[in-house]
DNA sequence: GTCTTATTGATATCCATTATCAGTAAGGCT
DNA sequence: AGCCTTACTGATAATGGATATCAATAAGAC
């Protein structure tokens, strides 16, 4: 049981200046030409199957630096394993197949309205939501 | 894990027939009792303060067989964990507060219809879909 | 160039969950 | 009741994703 509130004091002046790294234009690339979403441990084979030489940790570090900054989209995949995807554009939801792992972007206004909606009615703040849909594609049915 | 040589089963549908252990239920009447979603781990470490001694892989083989019976449900947790809650009625959603663990019931058809139909429209089968809510509670967010 | 320190990476570690497997006991059978 | 099959249990090892450690490296400021 975890109840860590921890707010990372990233704030004003203790801010560590950023260095660029190939590393992290790797990933960040990596994940670019991604189709769907893919795990950490896909990422970092996919990189050192190229003949990139990254760490491992590094490739954790940041993808959720990339995701804390919101250059990449993560969800929670069937084996709760984190999935990542890059995604500076806005919020929006996927539609995922099981099978080829393909990943279908949607529109999710009415859900979207609809969560923050139930959320606020009943008093909550902070508030994030977890939709997705998964299935098998139209290929992978067969 | 091959079990080439014996086969054998002549018994007419290969459904073994369950037993009744003491074991189950007592992680099913945990479960009931319990208020919001509840870990495998949090269930187990109840139980064994209650004097059960039950076994750690046992509450996990029970849970999940309960999820797989419909009696129970789950969902993933922000940690990535599994998250538990008995639950033989209807699917539903939740709301879910970070700070205390309390899960809010919620009415979700709207979000279901409009999942099942992007999901139809896109010619997805065998569907599934995540939609849960989290933040903060009233109490929490103070 | 020199210095500071953010960043890296190999590895140890953590933690939830599952696999193993010998021992136990549920429940059918006689 | 006793027997027998085997579903079930539980201590522990193993797995696997993710994080922590920490010495070494290199980005960016001077």
């Amino acid at each position: 049981m975890k109840n860590t509130t921890l707010v990372t004091m990233t704030t004003s002046d203790s801010v560590p200046s950023r260095r660029q790294t190939w590393q992290k234009d790797a990933v960040l690339h990596a994940l670019g030409t991604s189709q769907g979403f893919v795990s950490a441990q896909q990422l970092h084979r996919q990189l050192t199957q190229h003949g990139s030489a990254i760490g491992l940790a590094t490739v954790y570090r940041t993808l959720n630096s990339l995701v804390a900054d919101g250059l990449a989209d993560s969800l929670v995949g069937r084996e709760g394993e984190s999935l990542f995807r890059d995604c500076s554009k806005d919020h929006h939801h996927h539609l995922i197949c099981n099978g080829c792992g393909v990943a279908v972007e949607i529109e999710a206004k009415q859900a979207e309205a609809w969560a923050s909606k139930v959320a606020k009615d009943h008093g909550f703040t902070d508030v994030s939501h977890t939709i997705d849909i998964f299935g098998l594609c139209k290929q992978c049915t067969k």
